[in-house]
DNA sequence: CTGAAAGCGCTTACAG
DNA sequence: CTGAAAGCGCTTACAG
């Protein structure tokens, strides 16, 4: 292992020196830094990540939490968010909470990241009082993605859920369903985020513009999965008087419902039109009309707000990279904390919606 | 920040005393355990891993290596490993190729993982012989997880990828079909990795066991995704003269292989039958026949084959969680270096395949 | 079983 | 623009 005084005593400087020129700092004269880029290039040198974080108080980390990264769109955003983070030359903290409760107070609880990483990721990680505690101590910088607990300070990236839910709603409704049934996330479950809720009520408010009351029958709860949609959709054609379509509140269990509705004999969208949330990769492949939104670009924003302020004084020899790949239209970093930043969603109609068969 | 000084002095001990019992080393007594336990807990200290890693020359980090996050495979397996790694009081650092081969390079190289992790996973990430190099040079433990190169010194957790496609051609061979195809990966692909090589060889095996002779026509190179699958097969159909079936090298591939079916009129199985290799969430949606592939325990196969050797001198006070969640009837990770670990494959029938029709 | 002291490999004021 | 020296917060022989 070659350390920093065997490239100080190659080029003939002080440690601090090579601290100084390989860190890209000002004040190191060119002559003086070329020495020390060649002596460390020489020596295939690499500065120690644990020395330097314990000197200079940086841990060049940053930690990302994500609910279960197998959902499409937390893969999503972590790949995207994975690829800035590198670029920016920090390191990437993995936590999946796998719907544990238990893993996520593991994560929260400040122990764990304290001293661990600059800066905290949260994606659609549902917040405790106790938990905006423990993160307020923290003091660190953070972001939120899909996000319905607002954490102080922290800036937010979402899209609007109770509009993408009422858009979904309002194009059943435009093809002549008066019976719309909508499957979404279990308000029991362990790590319950507030999505759900958003769009639920969406859901509702598109109901009542048309003049309709939501159906307490027609609204069921269960996991935002496949096998939550299939569960959901069974319970729904359980009550008999089935809907003549069904909003998921995401992708996967829309396609779930799918597989639930073909299992009872009923065709998409024949019998029962499906639209999710998402634009899932295989939405296109189900056919399923959907509400898009943009994950990536979510991910690579929340990344964004996150590193810029922190490179420049950060690690790394580059400065991280040029500002050509936000989506147009988005704010800039610099928002105000505390305003959400709004990504828009589209709807896309593809072959699961279709106006109800005439009685 | 408490720090290890302040625990100390509460707990009426040396510096080093508290750091032995919080490590749980064994040349400490009860009582002052106790004591030193009580004092760290009152100041709800926490040890800084920056300081804990340079002095004692262990990060307490691993690094695990994917081409891409957002595929099924890779998540499930990160999904996995990444329960292990944190019950295992490991911090797991996510590096995501994303097909890029400038990427492979930054991740592989000694510089990056050097002094930052204490061992790594490789799942599915190809090898040149530099990168064999780079590797040996950093001289830290290993593994790869459905890899085809052989890192020396370290496990290897797969499939046989030559058996699961062999399997599922013969399940088309039986059905009746002589025309079969296949679609797989691209061997000019950036990160090409050999599984699509494996499965290939196959799929020739059990049409030459049957009599019959792979026809080039009916091998179709694309990528290991949705649209990959989806454009070998246009380019399939576009050859003329289709098969009655085709075997595609990952569910991902059927998929879009089922699409692009659907585009052209087709129907499965009735005109086409579709089979493909993982046993993806979404197989059973789309009613896909498949090999079902153990993704999730390969992962943690490979993460107790990582892990094991190096917990009891690593960090945090669990001593890894017991051995009652490995499939019954692998091996132990006490292998011998080099014997790949493999883990079985099955068929499962689902509406994809049927026979062909009589003509 | 416990402590004093050195040292891990950097970065950072401070001084020049 | 550069260097000498202190210090980051632990762990590890070494000694007792």
């Amino acid at each position: 292992m070659t350390k920093i005084d065997d490239v100080a005593r190659l080029a003939g400087v002080s440690t601090a020196t090579v601290s100084r020129a390989l860190r890209g700092l000002p004040t190191v004269s060119a002559a003086t830094r070329r020495r020390v880029l060649a002596a460390a290039e020489q020596l295939e040198y690499a500065v120690s990540p644990s020395a330097s974080r314990l000197a200079g108080g940086r841990t060049g980390a940053i930690a990302v939490v994500v609910p279960r990264i197998t959902r499409w769109f937390f893969g999503t955003v972590v790949e995207s968010v994975e690829e800035f983070v590198h670029q920016s030359g920090y390191d990437l903290l993995l936590h999946n909470l796998g719907g544990r409760e238990q893993t996520r107070q593991r994560v929260l609880r400040a122990a764990n990241l304290h001293k661990r990483v600059d800066a905290i990721m949260l994606v659609a990680t549902p917040l405790r009082s106790a938990d905006l505690t423990a993160l307020a101590k923290l003091k660190l910088p953070g972001v939120t993605v899909s996000s319905g607990s607002v954490v102080p300070g922290w800036p937010c990236v979402r899209i609007d859920d109770v509009d993408a839910a009422r858009t979904a709603t309002r194009h059943l409704l435009g093809l002549g369903h008066r019976r719309i049934a909508h499957i979404s996330g279990d308000p029991d479950d362990e790590l319950a985020f507030t999505t759900h809720l958003d769009r639920r009520r969406g859901w509702r408010d598109a109901l009542r513009e048309a003049g309709l009351d939501p159906d307490p029958a027609l609204d069921v709860e269960s996991q935002f999965t496949i096998d939550g949609g299939t569960r959901a959709t069974a319970e729904l054609l359980r009550r008999g008087d089935p809907p003549t379509a069904i909003f998921a509140a995401c992708d996967e269990m829309a396609m779930g419902a799918m597989t639930a509705l073909r299992d009872a004999g009923l065709r998409v969208p024949q019998d029962v039109s499906v639209i999710g949330v998402d634009d899932h990769d295989l939405a296109r492949v189900v056919g399923l009309s959907t509400i898009a939104q943009p994950a990536a670009e979510q991910g690579l924003l929340a990344a964004r707000m996150l590193l810029d302020p922190l490179v420049g004084g950060g690690p790394g020899p580059t400065g991280g990279p040029g500002d050509d790949r936000l989506p147009a239209g988005t704010a800039p970093a610099g928002d105000t904390p505390g305003t959400p930043v709004i990504l828009p969603t589209r709807l896309i109609v593809r072959e699961s919606t279709a106006p109800p068969r005439a009685h």
